[in-house]
DNA sequence: AATTGTTTCTGAACACGTTCAAAACTACTG
DNA sequence: CAGTAGTTTTGAACGTGTTCAGAAACAATT
């Protein structure tokens, strides 16, 4: 490991370590450059941004996010209880981060962001955070229509999104009710894929699907 | 209007002006106070954050949003149709920032912001917004059950976000691709609102509706 | 008119993310 | 070794949102 390495790793992890214990505002340039005993040129030197170096977290959280949910897709075949698990492991890989979550939110959602999970520059994690919902789609035994089946994974990481974004405004006691809704939601969605099937059903499905696949640049 | 009102109001307008003119983050404290011809600290006694002055853009947008939708709820009885309406009728309104709507975004999503639209410093406007969705429903005269009938303008104005947020994102031409969505989502819930009579399909849309009532702080 | 209290206003100051010219260091070449 | 080209590092500087002690303007009371 050359010296360029080891100042861009002393950099990554003592930005990651702070961001969990200050947050997001809380952890300014100075300090991490401070912490690392660099300068805050040289930080800048590594990282063209501070946003950038949340993608670090962002890679960090979704590598837990993909240890939780292995075992639990180990376990079962039924995709809304696969579908349940992946949204609780979610849910606990965000949970240290929940404090400072929406200086996170801010920072990550604009489009022009490097971290922003719906942008260009995400291309590559995003697909990754998708990758979950597949697995959870592939290894199913459930009886799924095929136009479905492909673009489920797609759909469901959005749900999830979703349901990330309600977790940040969740301020219940371990964030009780976000979990709640993600049971509650999965059990709902096993209680409707099996009409999915019903000839009148799929004409609208069909719609939506497409509607959904048009939306996608 | 005493000298105050004064003193505020050309705060206000002048940041409006330029939030339309050189979008959010261009528009500076320094440079508002500079054009109102006062000190920056004078417009930091009148609104404690640059924030606050987003909240004054938010609340003209949804008056715009009031007024362009009135001749389309005169026009038409039929649900779908009102939604489609109430959904480009929002878009057109917004339009005017769309160049400079994520720096908006990234301004208004946390919930330690005061214009975040899910935050509780935001209820009164949120409930504004929302009454533009229950008269679209009020004035419908679709078959619809009372217990979606009730939490549907809710849910619709979640839908409204959801778009909006698509909206940031979407740089088509004159973002199509988010009329489109808008257009072809109205009339899908039309093809599938009469549906929501049926005896089996109201069970699974008792829950949903029970789901999405339990979020609800 | 003078005094007191309140509202309005000022501008310097702070910490922040970010930039940049130049210094320091490293590796290789003649 | 000396020199050169490239990489890495520095720290001062910029513009930003925000704060604050105090000045100025105004209102009310004596």
């Amino acid at each position: 490991m050359g010296k360029s390495d080891e100042t861009r790793n002393k950099i990554t992890e003592t930005a990651l370590t702070s961001f969990r214990e200050r947050g997001y505002e809380q952890t300014t340039i100075r300090l991490i450059a401070s912490e690392a005993g660099i300068s805050v040129g040289n930080a800048y030197y590594y990282f063209p941004t501070k946003n950038h170096l949340v993608q670090e977290l962002y890679l960090r959280v979704q590598s837990e996010h993909r240890e939780r949910v292995a075992p639990i897709f180990a376990s079962t075949t039924d995709l809304p209880a696969r579908l349940e698990g992946a949204l609780l492991a979610g849910l606990d890989s965000l949970s240290p981060y929940h404090d400072s979550a929406p200086g996170f939110l801010s920072a990550a959602i604009s489009p022009t962001s490097a971290v922003s999970p719906f942008g260009a520059d995400a291309a590559a994690p995003r697909e990754l955070a998708i990758s979950v919902f597949r697995d959870a789609v592939d290894g199913s035994t459930n009886a799924i229509p095929a136009e479905l089946r492909q673009q489920l994974p797609q759909l469901l990481w959005l749900l999830y999104m979703g349901l990330a974004l309600f977790w940040v405004y969740d301020n219940s006691p371990g964030q009780k009710r976000t979990r709640r809704l993600a049971s509650r939601g999965s059990k709902l969605f096993g209680m409707v894929l099996p009409f999915a099937r019903l000839p009148f059903v799929r004409g609208a499905l069909k719609e939506a699907l497409d509607i959904a696949a048009e939306a996608q640049s």
